[in-house]
DNA sequence: TAAAAGGGGCGTCCGACTGA
DNA sequence: TCAGTCGGACGCCCCTTTTA
């Protein structure tokens, strides 16, 4: 991933919050002037700590690791779904799923595997953020709807059917987020750029080389979803600020394909 | 106060249905 | 025919309440 604001301090979970609060809101539409040097201002005011310039190079380097996972520069976890060893493979490589995963295997090792009630139904593996991060590149790529394209050239563990039935559950979760009483979830990672930064590294890579500040953006570090390792039942307040709540923070629209998502007035980036 | 039980939320899978 | 959508079943876990 690009490193964000290289050239100056890392972003701090509060900074990269409003960053992204303001890029959710669509920020003030420019009224006068360069749209785009507006539209940064605006990003901007949001984040008075930064300057127009360091919002426009932070989300630059978002629009980068985009670009380059669409240009396969990033290599892509390698994730074996296809066969029945793919659990053991992407748990070992997703270390968020581990607690299902390794009560699923203490079943087959205990003489439960390939029970009749396996054959009858297989177990869901959880989607790991990774594979949810991907699934919003992919979203914001293809668009809605197009979850063959998603499923081939983003999320490559999971087939289309299962492409759109995370995208279902993940839709049905954005349109209850004002709801009183909800666990945190995978779904609410809405961003991509706080997917990067909350994903433990799949990859063995260490959180900085995948755009991430030092420490992480997570206000409950190690927070990774329903079976994860970290606790459920986390107020959803603590890490998701209201503004963001059902509002989807997706990358600006490219040349060649429908935006997802996006505010009014969302200026195309540098190319 | 701690443990147990019940209720409810969440995520995944599956099958039926629909439209191109 | 195929891909996408929809709704429900199922399993798992957490939270709250109840009980000892």
């Amino acid at each position: 991933m690009a490193s964000q604001g290289a050239a100056t301090a890392a972003w701090t979970n509060e900074e990269d919050k409003a960053f992204e609060n303001a890029v959710a809101a669509g920020a003030p539409p420019p009224l006068d002037g360069p749209p785009e040097e507006c539209w940064f201002a605006a990003l901007a005011a949001s984040v008075p700590a930064r300057s127009t310039e360091e919002v426009r190079r932070h989300y630059e380097a978002l629009v980068e690791d985009v670009g380059a996972i669409d240009a396969g520069r990033v290599p892509l976890p390698r994730y074996a779904g296809e066969d029945s060893s793919s659990a053991a493979a992407t748990a070992a490589a997703a270390p968020g799923k581990d607690r299902r995963e390794d009560r699923k295997s203490f079943e087959s090792d205990s003489g439960k595997g390939c029970s009749k009630a396996e054959q009858e139904r297989r177990k869901g593996i959880p989607w790991t953020e990774e594979e949810h991060r991907l699934f919003l590149l992919g979203l914001d790529k293809f668009g809605k709807g197009d979850w063959r394209s998603i499923s081939r050239n983003f999320v490559i563990s999971r087939t289309p059917t299962q492409v759109a039935s995370h995208a279902q559950k993940y839709f049905i979760r954005l349109n209850s987020m004002n709801r009183d009483r909800r666990r945190s979830s995978i779904h609410d990672i809405t961003s991509i750029n706080n997917a990067a930064q909350a994903v433990p590294p799949i990859t063995g890579q260490a959180p900085a080389a995948l755009g991430g500040p030092p420490g992480g953006m997570m206000k409950h570090p190690g927070m990774v979803g329903m079976y994860g390792g970290a606790p459920m039942g986390h107020p959803v307040a603590g890490h998701m600020v209201p503004a963001a709540v059902g509002t989807p923070v997706m990358f600006p629209p490219r040349p060649g394909h429908p935006p997802y998502a996006m505010p009014v007035g969302y200026p195309a980036p540098h190319q």
